[in-house]
DNA sequence: CATTAGTTTCAGAAATTTTTGAAATTTAGA
DNA sequence: TCTAAATTTCAAAAATTTCTGAAACTAATG
């Protein structure tokens, strides 16, 4: 399979920007290539349309399915796997977040709290328990807020990101008329 | 400078984590060192605190300050530049956003619209030339989503991150009562 | 149960990235 | 202008990651 101008520039673009998104090379290009194509591929089309070594589209390819981000599918009458990206963007877009979210946050917010747990055996550490205290509640606030949007259903998503920051506005215009409710347990929190 | 258990905790897992977020160990290391530190510190005190050579440690500043994390700071009479993280936190998240998504983001998005230029040209590859519409767009959507919350002022933001998806119930409750405008411009657009 | 198409594993080769030390450059003040 | 402290550059060494080909494994089919 020799692959169109179209397509070569789409997944060699993907094989570069692939070191900055935390995959290689390969698994970019593999991607790029699975993104674009209409049908499912298998491994051998892969390696033939990108030049890579079988066992290196073989570990690509599991790699993909590590990240949750192809999906295996097998013809009739053929033992071959074959593997496609999902057609909703949004569902690639949310995998590629939880994903991220997994391998670049969480860790950390582990860790933060484990510190911060340990923190009062540092009492003469009081800037750096701060900061890890501060940074704890940022990132809880993020990941917090993210779990909530996640939750909604694509439609509804879509339309709160094409609002986007008028809903400040929306929010303080009518709050006079529709008091804005903070829910009970905020309240307590607070008191 | 020997580090307390505290700092060596700390630093250790942004070194380790440092492959994960783009970067790499030495600057994983400098920046959580710098983070923790009341005081700004010099090229020195960092060589002596983390055992890096000299240069490998002019090298990690270099690129914190390509990535605008840290700020150049001189103390009276003592001509060495010391280093710092900024006070609040959010400016830090707003710079580490901003970078990422020039860095990982807008070189892709350029590459996307060039390529939906090119379409016409490819006529009988529909669907790829559909799969890079629907991603330029849907990219669109939500980096043009982040610069308008970007704008916020951080109170503000701080607010909606805590209101999380109850905006959208909200929005609901109160639209018969305060119809949610559409800005001219979108209508228009609809028509 | 032997054959064979398909897939994965793995050790070493190749490529890339990180780190270093020495040399070069910069700059503030004598 | 000269000196010396501070910093940066750069080529090579070290470490890490990626990639390959050969061998091992798996499972469907005659």
């Amino acid at each position: 399979m020799q692959l169109s101008p179209l397509h070569q520039d789409f997944v060699l673009h993907f094989g570069e920007m692939g070191s900055r998104w935390g995959i290689n090379r390969t698994v970019g290009q593999i991607y790029a290539l699975l993104f674009l194509s209409s049908e499912p591929l298998n491994a051998d089309q892969i390696v033939e349309g990108l030049g890579f070594s079988r066992s290196n589209v073989s570990m690509g390819l599991k790699e993909l399915q590590a990240w949750r981000l192809v999906r295996l599918k097998h013809l009739p009458g053929d033992r071959r796997d074959y593997f496609t990206t999902p057609d909703d963007l949004w569902e690639i877009v949310r995998t590629l977040i939880d994903e991220r979210k997994k391998r670049e946050i969480d860790p950390t917010l582990t860790k933060l709290r484990e510190l911060q747990m340990a923190a009062p055996g540092y009492p003469d550490e009081t800037y750096a328990n701060n900061r890890i205290a501060e940074l704890t509640s940022l990132i809880e606030l993020l990941t917090g807020w993210y779990d909530d949007m996640n939750s909604l259903e694509t439609d509804r998503l879509v339309q709160l990101l094409a609002l986007g920051s008028r809903v400040q506005k929306f929010i303080a215009t009518t709050e006079k008329i529709v008091p804005l409710g903070r829910s009970r347990k905020e309240k307590e929190k607070d008191a």
